[in-house]
DNA sequence: TCAAAAGTGTTGTCCTTACACCCATGT
DNA sequence: ACATGGGTGTAAGGACAACACTTTTGA
């Protein structure tokens, strides 16, 4: 025998949308789709979809970063849920957000068309539908407070980078500009880096040297409670 | 004209399910509730509604939160929406969690009879319904790491509390002791308290001295990034 | 040879920790 | 008078911010 359902309460749609990070080596980005259906079609919209019945929300994220990304193992966190009544004005419709850090080239080799997918400088978000702009603002907030303390940037990065191209990093991520040698001095000390012996020649005469993350104490300390921005500065 | 809904997607239910905190002077406390209907009636839960058709979740759990202790404007946050396809047995039901701290006095002179309300210590949890622990649990975490950076704790407390009340809060909160030095040191030069000139006499024959908020100061620090914990530590 | 970015060390200041004694009061 | 918890100061070490010059190499 079944039990009584919940009679007489009102069910809704639930969807997940996904925030997804992307850093070139020298800017942040967001992946963005066309909608392809109505209501507002073809206008900028984060990547999305329905949570399935037999699907938890970060499995439905998940389906719908590979959908979009061809991407799986992705560094995936949920950020709020959205669920103000009218947020769709078609039909009421909560939304689990997620925020995605991926590596924008392990990307590129990608080739999804049907969403009509751009990268867009986080400087330059076009208008979005719905509550899209108040999600990406909160996944930016999250991601400045979470990065202050734990090592949660690197996965926006390939597996080699350069000493300039983390701090490019930071300095995006935070708005400010950071003094290199600090910089430098705090990030090895931490001890996840590993010189390597190749020099990324593109984005100067003279190289950069590459690093790798230690992975073993990359994971020791991914929970930890670092301090990876510097106390408030001066911009000069 | 109205536009076709999204046919052939599953709605389902959507709940929303409070942690309450509240802090007695000496220990950190759960407000939990007998519930009160199938399944699992009779069991210790957390208080929780489905939200309604034209509620928002943070409507939905002030409305929750009002019914269970008759508090309004309560410190309340969203956790986490848990959606996993079976976690309630009986239909598929979102929950959205929300953590809220109180001010367990003045819950103390309300009559809220009807869901069996009990304070139980934050040690001492019974089992519970569905995956009500887990949601404790990470709220828990939350609110250590919050409160590491974030004022946030003041929110438990009365009106007017002593130094070794708030730092009996910050140990409960942290699972740790704390010198009183120390920490009294780096509160006060928060320049958060001020010092009022009765003492509380329950606590000790000499009595403390009771402190205020700074009101102002407060709410412009709340969202500022500070440093509350002592660094690592040893425990004697 | 020059322009452009990479790399590197030192110093002063402030924050943090560790630690011990006296004070006020009710019993 | 004594037991209980409240209140305070100092010194040493570590972390942080500020700061400038040399190196490399492609054009």
């Amino acid at each position: 025998m079944e039990l009584t359902r919940y009679v007489s309460q009102n069910r809704m749609l639930v969807a997940v949308d996904c925030i997804i990070f992307g850093f070139d080596g020298q800017d942040l980005k967001l992946l963005l789709i066309k909608r392809g259906f109505n209501p507002e079609k073809g206008r900028w919209s984060l990547m999305g979809g329905f949570v399935q019945p037999k699907e938890s929300f970060e499995n439905a994220a998940q389906r719908v970063l590979k959908q979009l990304t061809g991407l799986e193992n992705v560094y995936l966190e949920q950020l709020y849920a959205f669920g103000y009544p009218h947020r769709d004005p078609l039909e009421r419709t909560a939304s689990i957000a997620y925020f995605a850090l991926i590596d924008i080239f392990k990307y590129e080799k990608q080739l999804s068309s049907d969403f009509h997918p751009e990268w867009f400088l986080l400087k330059e978000i076009p208008p979005l539908i719905f509550d899209h702009a108040d999600m990406i603002e909160m996944a930016k907030e999250k991601l400045r407070y979470k990065a202050a303390f734990q090592p949660v940037l690197f996965e926006l990065l390939p597996e080699k980078f350069t000493l300039p191209q983390l701090q490019n990093l930071y300095e995006g991520v935070y708005e400010s500009l950071m003094d290199k040698r600090n910089f430098s001095r705090k990030i090895l000390s931490t001890g996840l880096l590993l010189k390597q012996k190749q020099k990324d020649k593109v984005g100067s005469k003279r190289g950069a040297f590459y690093y790798k993350l230690n992975n073993k104490k990359y994971r020791n300390m991914f929970n930890g409670f670092l301090n990876f921005i510097p106390y408030p500065k001066k911009l000069k």
